[in-house]
DNA sequence: CCGGATCGTGTGGTCTGACCACACTGTGGT
DNA sequence: ACCACAGTGTGGTCAGACCACACGATCCGG
């Protein structure tokens, strides 16, 4: 079983690199917190002994990562402020990696339906009455007569983001958010958008939010199922229910 | 309805910006692909009518997205390489946005064992003769007497992670090694790793495996829920079925 | 006294040009 | 045929400069 030495390759540490794992200890250890604002580059790069450039690329790292925004000019808003959802740095990673083929469309299409059927029947199981009259709002303006295409979806997506955040996992809302729009883009660049007429659709979320109403989880997953197998009727495989 | 002008301000596109957008596009369209050499910095600055600088932080983002990694030297190795697993990109967002509160521990927990009980019942459908030898094989390991901690943790990570690559999808796989990799660096830096004895928690891979053999997805979901309450008794929210 | 134009200052954004460490590659000598 | 060695191109790093921008204090006219 002993396979020699097995020598690791030292890893060599760039400036960045060290930057960004200090930045990253501050936030871990609570030094750092949301909406903090870090020192300015110079006196960044002074205090930690490196170049701007290398202070630099870490904030471009953090900024990628969703950690922080920065903003030129003075005063309050200027500057490297921690913020951040995750949401837009894991739809760009789904979306770069779905492009290099390190997963298909499937794949996202069928995590989807996971990960929000359990959303739909937190949400039937735990939606106050303030919340479903969210969905209620947004389902009435999703049958309104004049909803462009361009509406209909952004209220689709308001719809299922909604969804996502009754289920009570913040985690769970980022990701559905993440996964949605990757999809989304991905089918607005191949195929035309919206192929099934928005009847069925539209059908489809008042069942969706009518098992919620009715608190029944089981009947919300199945609904939510019927939905997304509509949609995106490429998904084939079997999953687990 | 109409809410006025409703101006959106304008973004001002920054120099790295552009240069992660128009390599973006390469992925998207094809013209890249995984395992493709960029052109030189210095190349791809001139090109760009950019500066060195600018590309330079434009990389530091594909880096951090898992899409590429920069090697130095000359040869077939070196330079800017398109690769990338989408997973140490994963973690490490999942992590910052952990320290920043942006969501809980607890929800990492739950969303873990909502996509590894889906992926248990999706191996337990269609594992090969060969995937079980694998499952086996970890297990058996997992059972020698002399294993220390270290050795249970990496072995245990095995373990899941077989099980998330088993469902056949990449995406989940992905998820799946980030969350628990998220939640072992979590716990391993605020708590005293592994509190119960190994005993049950071994006992708990072979109720799996055997859930998994006998072709049992409910009995395996139902494990493997059980496995992961005991090794993270934090969770206590109700979950789906 | 008040109000608005103006300038100062600090922020991130960008560029130039240079040097370093590294790893391959071809060339020379033995 | 082999090996040592310089050549060359890669990313990594740095210093210093300038720009656009936005705020805030200051100055000037009413």
């Amino acid at each position: 079983m002993n396979d020699g030495p097995d020598w690791r390759p030292v890893k060599r540490v760039r400036a960045f690199e060290e930057v960004v794992a200090q930045i990253e200890e501050q936030i871990a250890t609570g030094r750092l917190r949301a909406g903090d604002k870090l020192p300015g580059e110079r006196a960044l790069a002074a205090a930690l002994g490196v170049s701007r450039p290398s202070v630099r690329e870490a904030m471009r790292v953090l900024e990628a990562m969703g950690v922080l925004v920065a903003n030129t000019g003075s005063g309050p808003e200027a500057g490297a402020i921690l913020a951040g959802s995750a949401g837009p740095a894991l739809t760009g990673v789904l979306g770069l990696h779905l492009g290099l083929a390190n997963f298909a469309v499937d794949d996202v299409v069928e995590t989807r339906l996971l990960i929000e059927s359990w959303a739909v029947e937190a949400a039937a199981r735990h939606a106050s009455e303030a919340d479903l009259d969210r969905l209620r709002a947004i389902v009435a303006a999703m049958d309104a007569p004049d909803v462009s295409t361009e509406q209909f979806n952004e209220q689709d997506t308001e719809f299922h983001t909604a969804i996502a955040e009754l289920s009570g996992n913040a985690l769970v809302a980022t990701f559905m958010r993440a996964l949605r729009d990757t999809v989304r883009r991905h089918q607005q660049r191949a195929v035309a958008e919206l192929g099934p007429d928005t009847g069925a659709l539209r059908a489809d979320h008042r069942a969706i939010l009518a098992a919620i109403e009715a608190r029944d989880p089981r009947a919300a997953a199945e609904a939510l199922a019927t939905h997304l197998r509509r949609a995106y009727p490429q998904v084939t495989r079997g999953r687990g229910r």
